[in-house]
RNA sequence: GGUGGGGUGGCCGAGUGGCCGAAGGCGCUCCCCUGCUAAGGGAGUAUACCCUUAUCCGGUAUCGAGGGUUCGAAUCCCUCCCUCACCGCCA
């Protein structure tokens, strides 16, 4: 949610950063509610102050036992009069917030702008892809060779985008997890959580999954009259935000920074036809997030850094990769500044995403109301949230699962992970 | 799932219709006093929005959430959420 002030006095300034990312702004209904707020807002708060005054009269006189019926009637048609305007002033509001809350965030102006993913800008590549004297298998051949992707079992028992994994390919899965927990907590400086898979509709608010983004995720039964119930966390990013809602940190407390492994659930809906096969478009895949709270001075720089620790992962299980910077027509609803990190996939001769790290600005911030306090200062002020994958598990084994292929269809397993496979070198 | 008790400021806790944004205590900040320490005295200490060039002042809202009754609600009524205790069940 962008502050109401870009919305009163910097409209067309904003209008024009929104055109940027394909958001088109109905500046003059802005302007038009915003006027009508701000009037009706007055008017409402006066006539509430006048009846708080002869309330309080009505008290005095009934104490001094004067007759106080004549004052009530008058009072009827004034509380009139009052639940009136208030009624007209909170349909305005109303209307406010729904737009308000279907902005996209304003992009940085170090985003270059574009219309889609062809325009990003590639920042920078790292590793070379390997040069194979055989024919590369794809994730999907090497993993059923293997006995450790069973997609029949997966649609049997749920459907497709779902994954059963065995023996040695599960287990190297869950290294993967392991390992990048360890690196971010023990060389990274973040706190390890553990959350809650399912969250209320305040949090998905929270973090502007809603109102705008409801059909991505999974959702259980209506649980409560309004309809809405708890829905299954489209990515750690979700629990983690929002563990600020609500909180007015010290400024002493920041940067906090918190990294979690968890599974992800989407629908997917609008993807049909895409990536169907393989492990790379899952309705449920596991995530290491990391995500920041930062002093608002600092969130470009937290950017940067948050991103070369994803990266870290990357070298380290040397994976060759590139890194680009989404284009204001690319970047998600929430971002100020996004970079996407791809990994080389052989078998696709192609690099594909397998993180993404946001600086989300004071975006999230404004709807959680997570605000700190500069030290010293009576006023607070929103933290600036980021947040990025480190990495996406699910696609992570997939890299390695290619890159680490040997022409008997044995996988290597990547140094780092040895310790965590038990000292197992090779799978297969 | 059953029965009962609760949700008030950073924390504890008083408050059953107006004088309550809210006593008192703790904590914290500042000041005074005191060789130091300890003790003591005084003042201040929620958030958001509106008004305002800005500050001050002032106004509005918020006592778990939403709705209702009333001239007026922390206080009465309804619904929901959360929580505590005991019982049942249980990873």
């Amino acid at each position: 949610m962008l502050d109401s002030t870009f919305f009163r006095i910097n409209v067309s300034e904003t209008a024009e950063k929104l055109m940027a990312r394909g958001y088109q702004l109905d500046v003059s209904l802005v302007v038009d509610l915003e006027t009508q707020r701000k009037s009706l807002q007055v008017k409402t708060e006066t006539l509430q102050a006048a009846r708080n005054a002869r309330s309080k009269e009505i008290g005095l006189a009934a104490k001094r036992g004067e007759d106080i019926t004549s004052l009530r009637a008058e009072m009827n048609t004034f509380s009139a009069q009052l639940n009136a305007v208030k009624a007209e002033f909170e349909t305005v509001n109303a209307k406010i917030k729904d737009i308000a809350s279907s902005v996209p965030n304003l992009p940085h102006d170090s985003v270059p702008i574009g219309k889609d993913e062809d325009q990003n800008v590639e920042v920078s590549t790292w590793g070379s892809p390997r040069k194979f004297a055989f024919d590369v298998k794809d994730h999907v051949d090497l993993g059923e060779a293997l006995d450790g992707l069973d997609f029949k079992s997966a649609v049997k028992i749920s459907g497709s985008r779902f994954i059963v994994m065995k023996g040695q390919i599960a287990k190297m899965h869950r290294a993967l997890a392991q390992y990048m927990l360890d690196l971010h907590t023990q060389t990274h400086g973040y706190t390890e959580l553990y959350v809650p898979y399912l969250v209320n509709a305040e949090s998905l608010f929270g973090t502007t999954q809603l109102p705008k983004f409801g059909d991505d995720l999974f959702n259980t039964n209506p649980a409560t009259q309004e309809g809405i119930g708890m829905s299954l966390i489209p990515t750690a990013e979700v629990p983690l935000t929002n563990m600020a809602r609500d909180i007015i940190y010290d400024e002493a407390d920041l940067p906090i920074k918190m990294t979690a492994h968890t599974p992800c659930f989407r629908s997917e809906a609008g993807s049909y036809g895409r990536d169907t096969r393989g492990l790379i478009r899952q309705h449920q895949f596991d995530k290491v997030e990391m995500v920041q709270f930062v002093h608002p001075e600092k969130s470009f720089e937290a950017l940067e850094e948050l991103t070369c620790h994803a990266e870290q992962v990357l070298k380290n299980l040397n994976l060759p990769y590139r890194k680009v910077i989404l284009c204001t027509g690319d970047m998600g609803f929430a971002a100020t500044k996004t970079y996407d990190l791809e990994v080389w996939l052989p078998a696709q001769n192609a690099y594909r995403e397998i993180s993404s790290c946001s600086n989300i600005g004071d975006f999230q911030a404004r709807r959680l109301k997570a605000r700190f306090r500069p030290t010293g200062a009576k006023k607070t002020e929103f933290i600036h949230t980021l947040n990025g994958s480190g990495l996406a598990v699910g696609r992570t084994l997939v890299a390695v699962l290619e890159n680490y292929q040997l022409e008997d269809g044995r996988i290597e397993v990547p140094a780092v992970l040895v310790a965590y496979m038990g000292g197992l070198t090779h799978i297969g």
